[in-house]
RNA sequence: GGUCCCGUGGUGAAGUUUGGAGUUCACGCCGGCCUGUCAAGCCGGAGGUCGCGGGUUCAAAUCCCGUCGGGACCGCCA
C-alpha cells in the first residue's frame, strides 16, 4: 500500500516515485492552484504540494502517490527532518475523512486537560511525543527480555486468577461463576508463583508481569502496572543485584543510547543517615549532618537528651532563594516539619559577620554555636535547619525537607541508580498486636550475622533485602527468601503468628517448601517508572497507552460501569445501595 | 479519610481580588481571497448552562454555602 514512511525521505530520494500513507497534520492554502499538505505517520511528517482543489483536511487519512523533489532554493525547512524535500506531482486518495480533532494533534496538546486527552487517547497517542514514549517502552522491554534470556532466565507466564491473601495491598476481586460467593484475586505481584517455580527447579525465572493493586492512584502509581519480576535459585545478594543490574543497564542503554555508570550501592542505614530517606536522590547535596555529640551537654531544652540531632545546610551559593527565606517561609518549614512528625524545627541563619541569627541562638553556648557552624561547614548567608528527635524521625523529617528544598524534577541531570541494601528485617510495631512488623514481607531472609539476635534484639536485625532507586524514585525491591522451614517458623512466631495459624494463612505457600526448596532470591522493579524517567516524563500515565485517571476511571471507555442485574445474578452477587454521604 | 490547587465556546488562556449586558486574546472550525508556505497570511462568520445546585443582591463568571469533576500530595501501596 505504501513504499516509504513519511519521516524517512531525504534529498537522496529525489526523483523517486513514492507512495505514502498517513494523516493530514496541516494544510496551507496559497490560492486557486497551490496548497501544501503536511502528511504525518509515526515516523514523522513530509510536505506534499498539491492543487488547492484537493479536499483533504486535518486528520483525514490519505494515500499520496508522488515524486520526491528537492525543494526550490530558499524554501527548505531546517526545522524539519524531511525539510529538504517535498512530494510533487501528487495523486491524493482519501482513505477516510475525519471529524475535526478535539485538540491539536501536536505538542500543544501537552497543555490540554488530561481528561480530554484520555477521552480521545487514540488522537493523543498519534502525537510524536506519545509515539516516542510507546516505542521507547517497547525497546526497554525488548532489551530486558534480551538481557534476561541471555543470563539463562526462563520467561514463564503465571496465573492472573489466584486466591485472595489478606496480606499486603488491597486486591481486585473476581467473582466465581461456578462457585457463587467465592472469589479469585488478581495478582498484586507473582510473588507466590515465582517462589513455587524455584521449588519446581526452574532455576531462573523472569516475567514482564502485569500487577494489580486496588490502592489510591498517584503520579507514579496506577491500578495496573508492569514489573520485571525475577527469581533465582542458589544465589546470594550479589548474584541477584548483578543479574537485575544487567537488565536495568541494558534497558537504560537501549533507551538513551549510552550505558549508565555502574549502579552504586549504599546500606539502608547510610541512606537514612546521609539522605534521610530509603530512596535517596543522589543528584544533589544537602546531606544530613550529625550534631548529636555537639549538643550532648546543652542547656537548650529542645535539644537536651534528644536521642538524635541532625541538621542540613541550605547553601546561599546554590539555593539563594531558600537560604534567604523570610519569617513566613521559615514558619511554613517549621509547620511542615511538625506535620511530618517532628516536635519542631530549629532554624539558624548565618549573618554576614558570621554571627548566628535564630530564635534559639541565646540558648546555645558560644562553644556550641562555633561547633555547629564548623560541623555544618556554614558560611555567611547559609540557612541551617536542625531537628532533634528519635533517630528515625530526625532522619525522615530532614530528608523530606531536603527534597522539598532542593530536589530537581526526576528526569533532570544525571541518572543516579543506587542499590539500597541491608534493609531492617522489622519496621516499627503493629499497634494491635504489639509485635514487630516485617519491613518487606515475612518470607525475607534475615542477615546471617544477625540471626542470633532475632529474639533478643529484633529491631537491629538486618534483612537480605534491597531496593533499586533511581533519582529518588523507588524502582523496585527484592530479597533472599527464607527456604528453611524452621527459620520461617521462628520468624512467624516472632511476628506473633503461631505455627497452626501460619499453616492456615500461608499453607498453600509453605507446604511446597517441605518438598525441597532451594535457597533462592529475587527482585521486581517497575517498568512504568523506569520508562517514565528514561522518557523524561514526570508521570507514568505518559508512558502507559491507556491509563486511568486518579479516580480510577477511564474517560474513553467509561469504565468502571454498572452491569446488568442478570449478569450479577449469575455470579451470585447483589449490590448494596451507595452509602449516603 | 485528609490537605492544597484547578473548572470560562472544540482547545488554551484573561476576566473573579474590588459584583454592573457572555466581555476579551490566541488556536481550531465554516466560507471567501491568496502561486512557496511550513503551528502561512488577509477578510468574514458560526460556536457559551462561565462544571452543577442553592443563597445574598436591583444585579453574580465574580461574594457565600453545598455538590460534582480533574490534578498534586498525606494516609494507603507487606
Amino acid at each position: 500500500m505504501r513504499t516509504h514512511l513519511c519521516g524517512e525521505l531525504r534529498e537522496a530520494h529525489a526523483g523517486s516515485r513514492v507512495v505514502l500513507c498517513g494523516w493530514i497534520a496541516r494544510r496551507r492554502e496559497h490560492g486557486e492552484h497551490l496548497a501544501f499538505l503536511d502528511l504525518r505517520d509515526h515516523s514523522g511528517t513530509v510536505q506534499a504540494v498539491v492543487d488547492a482543489s484537493v479536499d483533504a483536511r486535518s486528520e483525514w487519512v490519505v494515500r499520496i502517490e508522488g515524486t520526491v523533489a528537492a525543494r526550490p532554493e530558499g524554501t527548505r525547512n531546517d526545522q524539519l527532518a524531511t525539510g529538504a524535500v517535498e512530494i510533487v506531482d501528487c495523486a491524493v486518495e482519501v482513505l477516510n475523512e475525519a471529524e475535526p480533532p478535539a485538540f491539536p494533534v501536536d505538542s500543544r496538546a501537552d497543555a490540554v486537560d488530561e481528561t480530554v486527552r484520555l477521552r480521545h487517547r487514540y488522537l493523543d497517542l498519534r502525537r510524536e511525543r506519545m509515539q516516542r514514549n510507546l516505542r521507547l517502552r517497547a525497546s526497554v522491554n525488548a532489551a530486558i527480555r534480551g538481557a534476561m534470556a541471555g543470563q539463562g532466565f526462563v520467561e514463564v507466564e503465571t496465573p492472573m486468577l489466584m486466591p485472595s491473601t489478606p496480606e499486603g495491598a488491597r486486591e481486585f476481586l473476581v467473582p466465581s461463576r461456578k462457585e457463587p460467593g467465592a472469589f479469585y484475586a488478581l495478582p498484586q505481584s507473582p510473588q507466590l508463583w515465582k517462589q513455587l517455580l524455584m521449588v519446581a527447579g526452574t532455576d531462573r525465572y523472569y516475567q514482564i508481569a502485569r500487577c494489580l493493586r486496588d490502592e489510591d492512584l498517584r503520579a507514579d502509581r496506577q491500578y495496573e502496572f508492569t514489573q520485571l519480576d525475577a527469581e533465582m535459585s542458589f544465589v546470594d545478594v550479589d548474584d541477584v543485584l548483578a543479574a537485575i543490574g544487567a537488565a536495568v543497564t541494558a534497558a537504560a542503554t537501549a533507551a538513551t543510547g549510552s550505558a549508565p555508570p555502574p549502579i552504586e550501592r549504599i546500606t539502608w542505614r547510610e541512606a537514612m543517615e546521609r539522605f534521610g530517606s530509603d530512596k535517596p536522590d543522589l543528584r544533589f547535596g544537602l546531606e544530613l549532618v550529625e550534631l548529636t555529640g555537639i549538643f550532648s551537654a546543652t542547656e537548650f531544652k529542645a535539644f537536651a537528651g534528644a536521642p538524635s540531632i541532625k541538621g542540613i545546610r541550605v547553601p546561599a551559593a546554590d539555593l539563594p532563594e531558600a537560604a534567604s527565606a523570610g519569617r513566613g517561609r521559615l514558619d511554613a518549614l517549621t509547620d511542615r516539619a511538625k506535620q511530618l512528625g517532628a516536635k519542631g524545627l530549629v532554624w539558624v541563619k548565618v549573618a554576614a559577620d558570621g554571627g548566628l541569627e535564630s530564635p534559639v541562638a541565646k540558648f546555645l553556648s558560644e562553644t556550641e554555636r562555633a561547633a555547629l557552624v564548623a560541623a555544618m561547614g556554614a558560611v555567611p548567608g547559609d540557612l541551617l535547619l536542625v531537628v532533634a528527635d528519635e533517630w528515625s524521625t530526625t532522619c525522615e523529617v530532614l530528608g523530606q525537607l531536603r527534597n522539598d528544598l532542593a530536589r530537581p524534577p526526576v528526569h533532570e541531570g544525571p541518572y543516579r541508580y543506587v542499590w539500597v541494601v541491608e534493609f531492617p528485617l522489622f519496621v516499627g510495631v503493629n499497634a494491635q498486636t504489639g509485635r514487630p512488623q516485617p519491613g518487606h514481607h515475612p518470607f525475607c531472609h534475615p542477615h546471617p550475622d544477625d540471626i542470633d539476635r532475632l529474639e533478643s534484639d529484633p529491631m537491629s536485625v538486618r534483612a537480605l533485602a534491597y531496593d533499586l532507586v533511581l533519582n529518588g524514585w523507588e524502582l523496585g525491591s527484592g530479597s533472599i527468601r527464607i527456604h528453611e522451614p524452621e527459620l520461617q517458623r521462628r520468624v512467624f512466631r516472632h511476628l506473633g503468628i503461631a505455627d497452626d495459624e501460619a499453616d492456615r494463612r500461608f499453607g498453600f505457600f509453605l507446604q511446597p517448601f517441605r518438598h525441597g526448596a532451594p535457597p533462592h532470591g529475587g527482585f521486581a522493579f517497575g517498568i512504568d517508572r523506569l520508562v517514565a524517567i528514561l522518557a523524561g516524563e514526570e508521570n507514568i500515565r505518559e508512558v502507559i497507552a491507556f491509563p486511568k485517571l486518579q479516580s480510577g476511571a477511564d474517560p474513553m471507555t467509561g469504565a468502571p460501569t454498572p452491569v446488568a442485574d442478570a449478569q450479577l445474578g449469575e455470579l451470585g452477587i447483589r449490590t448494596l445501595p451507595r452509602p449516603a454521604r
